[in-house]
DNA sequence: TAGATTGTTAATCGATTAACAATC
DNA sequence: TAGATTGTTAATCGATTAACAATC
């Protein structure tokens, strides 16, 4: 249930072509070809095409692309116009972040709760969403049919707050806690890990030598 | 200047072995394999010690990874000892929510202080770092010698940013933007971009259907 | 038509995985 | 020694890139 036919790698590139096509077509442009697209974003045209190739045949040979016709299939293949709702788990900082984060709109998410384990945090209410506690979590992804779940609690508690929600129904992960949580098949998951990306970025600081 | 040698996927993964070798330390053990390694993190064995190879040899054949040097190799390697120093360009919610976030300092990563163009948080405190104008941003990286630039302004402002950054003095670039920002050669730049991964989630919520 | 650009095939590249001799 | 596990070589896999016939 994993590999749905598009490589991941196409996929993760897929929404950088959808940003710089609402770009162009909020300027007025009708038509780009892989080429204009490559320049933009820094990526060899033939990687755009081949990618492009993975949705359908869109583009018209010795023309381009309709900007208008693949921002829509992009769209429609990347779900962004469903809407989605989500629940973050762990209302610190972060999850208050995201909760608040008028952005996701755009991409059809809303936020319909947080929750945490903390008595001082559950009744509050951040960017307008309640925060409950935890224990409530099943009943209202249940009663909601919530998809996603957002995990911003701190490491230690990252796998059980990751298999309450696949207990509760939630199909799709985001997490944010700086752990590694397994899932069973079927779930998908998809971890930011800003703690691994540091150690990366720690090691080109390192290999740049100090500035002085 | 960006092929270090050491393989990107490679570099990607060093942080989660540091990570589990930390725990395993923490638990008092003293020597771990491969294997057991490859079972916590759900990675094969021999990427694992293909992995370790990159770095020098550790390993005893016959008993496996001594925990305590290949801790302190993996480190070293990453830097993650040596003091960092940070900016946070603009102090909007995630800006705060990075300065505040404590799990930093165990990277040796300090944020001494935040940026922003709106008048209304120059001259706050976020976590007990100032919130300076932007303008000023040039003067304190030169004098303090940061080596680190974190973006966190909307996307239509990321790359006047990165490249303020970048002229100032700064060679490593943490992009939470949800823009392709360019830099030149030399210059270090990682970005999170929550915004396609969200996408990539949403292309997955299309595929499980809607739950009901 | 001539010029441009696609979609796709084939060649290249690099990473993952399996297997195993070397070593404790 | 026998059993275990490494580091590395070779085989496999999959993605990127280059080239080009097909098409507008």
């Amino acid at each position: 249930m994993d590999k749905p036919g598009i490589p991941r790698p196409t996929l993760s590139r897929l929404p950088l072509y959808h940003r710089f096509l609402a770009q162009v077509s909020e300027a007025g442009r009708a038509v780009v070809s892989s080429e204009e697209m490559g320049r933009a974003l820094n990526l060899p045209a033939a990687q755009i095409r081949k990618d492009l190739s993975c949705l359908a045949e869109f583009g018209r040979p010795g023309v381009g692309y309709e900007v208008a016709e693949l921002l829509a299939n992009l769209e429609e293949f990347l779900g962004l116009a469903n809407d989605k709702e989500a629940v973050v788990v762990g209302a610190g900082r972060l999850g208050q972040a995201l909760a608040s984060y008028p952005g996701f709109a755009a991409y059809g998410l809303r936020i319909v709760a947080l929750f945490d384990v903390d008595p001082a945090k559950i009744g509050l209410e951040v960017a307008e969403r309640p925060v409950f506690a935890l224990e409530k979590l099943a009943d209202l992804v249940g009663r909601l049919h919530i998809q996603m779940g957002i995990i911003t609690v701190p490491a230690a508690a990252a796998q059980a707050v990751a298999d309450a929600m696949v207990a509760a129904g939630i199909t799709v992960i985001w997490n944010f806690a700086p752990a590694r949580v397994g899932v069973p098949a079927g779930i998908w998951l998809e971890s930011e890990d800003l703690a691994s990306h540091l150690a990366t970025l720690s090691y080109h600081i390192k290999r740049r030598g100090r500035k002085a």
